[in-house]
DNA sequence: GCGGAAATCAAACAAGCGTTTCAATCGATT
DNA sequence: AATCGATTGAAACGCTTGTTTGATTTCCGC
């Protein structure tokens, strides 16, 4: 594992892990060539010798964690037989895990939150090769959930409330803790806890699990006939 | 309104104006002073005669669009006896507004959405002024929907699971058309069709309405018990 | 109409940027 | 050991950045 402490000993690749982990913490033009050739340990002129230029090193470093990412973390395989709930649980819990990164530096994804926020030529290639896919096994694990009983845009549309519930977390992580009193923030940022959370609010919003509360019914027809 | 067109006759004014579009676009440190003050149509001098430095303006820029923001979008106001569902769709509504801009130009809330994602010091103000009361109101209709049968830290989870999926086609809104086919793009993005779909979601997972499919109750046990 | 502060302007400043140069060094091949 | 391409190094390139200067213009009370 070449990371933090003992880097690789190709320059190239020393370049492009310093290069991920400069432009994810600043962004691509306050990141300089030369913080990110000192952090690699190479003269000035090896990005340009290497790369070419600055906006090559970019893009080559957005498609290394790309696929340093892809790596480290497979696809979920689930036996045959698998509750499609545990299923939604699992996949929930493994995009929270890889988000919020208990356990790896968490620049690799930060560099692709910045590409999915504003994005450029890198973003199609991480969304076809990275975005989609996953993407397409939650849709699979919501078909299931539903038994197909709902048009694809609907089942679209509960994967975006899926992903998005969690997406919050990670991009907006510091004003959600500024929301939540101190105590209880240590509670609150696990990534098993909010994945509890979502996949209960969302089975609950499938109707495979029990709602979180049930007041009054009689309630619902008034948005049911808005007008 | 001095917005794009009629431009406001006082400089400091059109700097402002000019600056929070540039920062909101390109980000603090790309945008340059040189090209703020050529869109507010004014000498480069003059950000360093009217507000001392770049730094200085980008944080009253901030609070300028912030300011700007709370006076043209005041808080809901809701009739006595108005139906806690109501004011939900309501509440995600004129938020989904907000952020989408379907009638004004989006970039305060760009320029804001940028100091969520990564805060610097205008962000603590704004959180306090802007975002914790609007959460806070959003808090008391889902008190009010669930019979504060919740814990106060569910209740908060659920009002960050309802900006979560919100949030997402706002800041990650190109990603979000790139999943969705072509043709149905249009129907997807409208801040009318995302309510509807979040309000529906939300209120089957309280359990006001009717769940989104009902295939067959059983699969529930297996989450219950993951071990 | 005039005096003086406020505001504007073109020009220049030093510092930092990405990039290039070219000589020095390395490493394998003959 | 000599050679030659691949790699590294220190220094400088031209350009843009934020900021400052000092002269000029504008505006307003008298």
């Amino acid at each position: 594992m070449p990371d933090s402490a003992a880097e690789s000993r190709d320059p190239r690749e020393r370049i492009l892990l310093a290069a991920g982990r400069e432009f994810a913490e600043r962004g691509y033009e306050p990141a300089t060539v030369r913080d990110i050739c000192t952090a690699a340990g190479v003269n000035v002129a090896a990005v340009n010798y290497y790369f070419g230029d600055k906006h090559r090193l970019y893009i080559e470093s957005v498609k290394h964690a790309h696929e340093a990412r892809l790596r480290q973390v497979p696809q979920p395989d689930w036996a045959p037989g698998t509750p499609a709930a545990q299923k939604l649980r699992d996949f929930v819990g493994s995009m929270l895990d890889r988000m919020l990164g208990g356990d790896q530096p968490p620049w690799q994804v930060r560099l692709m939150m910045r590409e999915l926020l504003q994005p450029t030529e890198a973003c199609r290639e991480l969304v076809e090769d990275y975005i989609r896919p996953h993407f397409g096994i939650l849709l699979g694990v919501l078909n299931e959930l539903t038994g197909s009983a709902l048009p694809a845009s609907e089942v679209r549309r509960l994967g975006l409330s899926i992903i998005g519930q969690c997406f919050l977390y990670r991009a907006a992580g510091d004003v959600v803790a500024m929301l939540v009193p101190g105590g209880e923030i240590d509670a609150y940022h696990t990534p098993q806890a909010i994945a509890d959370h979502v996949t209960r609010f969302t089975l609950a919003a499938i109707g495979v699990a029990e709602p979180f509360a049930r007041p009054d019914v009689g309630t619902v027809s008034a948005l049911e006939s808005p007008r």
